[in-house]
DNA sequence: CGTCGGAAGTTATACGTAACACGTCGGGCT
DNA sequence: AGCCCGACGTGTTACGTATAACTTCCGACG
């Protein structure tokens, strides 16, 4: 051991080594450059290594060396080994996105958001998707051991997954019971769109479902629609509770108007068949059915045509979310917008501040009515029905 | 120290230790159940413990102790400290999946599959939505630096994301450019619908598009179509130029055909422009329109109808992987129905058993037409066309 | 009877990082 | 003059795991 083979490091990342396959299975990784390597080529300890890169140099290291040990390690194309960090500090700079599926659109883009603004703080996003409390609320077959076995969603835990050991959570509402499953200890854990009453939550974040609802219960009011009909989803929720709380609230309000309410299983078949059973359901028809997102009303729609009716003119259809699919249907739906990104975006922020021990009260985030060909003045229009600026 | 209190394991984690918020921020965890706190319990070494728990005791350990062990782990719920393992074995158990973007149905159901299959073996999934390669390949205004900061994908590489060392990667081809940025190493990299002699990859899991695309022209031409227009997603990927030949080739050999070709963008928008586009143009209109996806097609529907044109007695239309989308708009689309759950499967099979030196030649996943009420003879029909079974 | 060899364990070590505890050296304050 | 304190560092340790290396105990075999 030569005492000044120290300056020369293993190996600038100027890569092929030569060797291509000659890798032994035992060893533990590539020779990656460790600070210790950063170290030696600036000349200084693996301590002021770590200080330096952590930023918490202020009066322990001088300016030149940390210059120095910031060039060693550009140079070397240093990158810290984030398990060994993670070993040391307990923390892993890992969130976990607990949302029902991610096929939902709407959660793709919640999630987009949040892993961006993750990002631009270093941390990384997992997910979760924990696939109950959506889909049809079947009847459920009250233990029926001998039917096949209903394989549960085949993370059973969260904590089981790899990459698993987090320091936080953000769980949408609608996968609430998979946070019953995980004992999520004392995690920082931020509900999204949830009852802010939920003790369980460290931070709450909402969107103003309810607001929403009344921009889109008054564009109805105001076209003249009096016989409107709630295809509620049958999913158990919170935001979910909000809509039919706040339809009923608001529509309670205007005189004339008679609300029905009718459940509805997520998707667009099972759409077209509530849409169905409330277009010929006792009693007059109904003119506008308020749906509780794009994708049953897209099968509302598919229903009012098949009864030979046409939308918007003999019924009128609203969805919630504003999905691409509002804009690929015919008429194109009106909808309220929800900011799905923003939402992800403030769900991880509130997060973030969480873990930093600041207290930051969540905001609500505002939604907004997109008027599109989907609603009209009912046909039986009475005198109040007038286009605003027509 | 007595030395009986061995058998004292130090907390059973039936929670509420007491004091809620006394925990000093230098401590690295919480009071978590290590290996040896097992090993205690169970009274036998740490490292009985680990080769116990890795299953590899063979002939190590007695089966009797080796249960005790199990159930001591059992019994204080000890959940190994992933850091510390990946420290360890210099392996962290978690792959890389880089997709263009999550909110694409499409790529969403991707992940599920890949996450589900890699959940049952223990590993972890975390994205990389490389948002590069997608939507319109604008005019790009070279070398403008004035301009707004063109935001690069705000993960700028996906090694700086946390969870991120890496034992693996799967990326989608029209990810690619996302591939060069990121360093790979030599990490094992499974390339989806990519080119089989793209070198870059480690195995390649492509779908039969091109069977595909021969079973949906056999539909469009044994309906009477010989006018076709392709349009063509706008994407540099070698799926879509796959179809395109594939497109090409299956209909030069049907006599009498005119296929021509428009490039569109991604998106019911510019697949309405297209359509548009393709319908107005010079020459004899075509009877149908090939489209690169679903959302195309959607858009083309549109813009059919905004001539004044029905779907599909004026204009057939098809699309490509049976989104949810494809049932949404009516007509319901025709169109091609990848299997994109077992897409995400088979690619991390592929990576699974490259992971364990199995050179395992990945396979071509077939595709299935789905034949929906966006086609129809034309209404010049020629006499061969003939509705089976009518 | 010696010894070899496998079963059954244990001890010790290293992975790479963060941070605590400890030094040293000047200079300003009492 | 004595002393304390801040700047500037380094040595050392511990995080929890996997595994190589070592020890011991027997039974079997030459």
């Amino acid at each position: 051991m030569t005492s000044n083979e120290a300056t020369t490091p293993p190996g600038a990342r100027t890569g092929s080594t030569g060797a291509a396959d000659a890798a032994p299975p035992g060893r533990p990784a590539a020779d990656r450059v460790t600070s210790r390597d950063v170290a030696r080529a600036a000349g200084v300890s693996q301590a002021a290594v770590s200080l330096v890169l952590g930023d918490k140099w202020r009066g322990r290291v001088s300016p030149g060396k940390a210059q120095a040990v910031r060039a060693a390690a550009r140079e070397l194309g240093y990158r810290p080994n984030l398990a060994a960090r993670s070993l040391r500090t307990g923390r892993t700079r890992t969130v976990l996105l607990v949302v029902p599926a991610l096929t939902t659109e709407f959660f793709a883009r919640v999630y987009t958001g949040a892993a961006r603004v993750a990002a631009d703080h270093g941390l990384g996003v997992v997910l979760y998707p924990s696939s109950e409390g959506i889909g049809p609320s079947h009847p459920a077959p009250a233990t029926t051991p001998g039917a096949g076995p209903v394989r549960p969603p085949s993370v059973p835990d969260p904590f089981d997954s790899a990459a698993a050991t987090l320091d936080g959570v953000i769980a949408s509402s609608m996968a609430a019971e998979a946070l019953t499953a995980l004992r999520a200890a004392d995690l920082p854990l931020v509900m999204l769109d949830s009852d802010p009453d939920d003790d369980r939550a460290t931070a709450t974040v909402n969107l103003d479902i309810a607001d929403g609802v009344r921009q889109l219960t008054g564009h109805l009011t105001a076209l003249g629609h009096r016989r409107i009909t709630h295809l509620a989803a049958d999913v158990r929720s919170w935001t979910f509770e909000v809509r039919a709380r706040a339809v009923s609230e608001a529509l309670s309000r205007v005189p004339g108007v008679r609300l029905r309410r009718l459940p509805a299983a997520l998707g667009v078949d099972a759409g077209l068949r509530a849409a169905h059973t409330a277009l010929t359901g006792p009693g007059p028809r109904p003119t506008a059915l308020l749906c509780d997102d794009d994708i049953i009303a897209a099968g509302a729609c598919k229903a009012v045509r098949r009864l030979g009716l046409r939308v918007p003119e003999d019924v009128s259809v609203t969805g919630f979310d504003d999905l691409a699919l509002a804009v690929a249907v015919e008429p194109e739906l009106t909808t309220v917008r929800l900011p799905a990104e923003d939402f992800g975006e403030a769900g991880m922020r509130a997060l973030m501040a969480a873990l930093d021990g600041r207290p930051d009260r969540a905001p609500t985030l505002p939604v907004e009515l997109v008027a599109r060909g989907s609603t009209a003045p009912p046909a039986d229009a009475p005198e109040n029905a007038a286009r605003p600026g027509g």
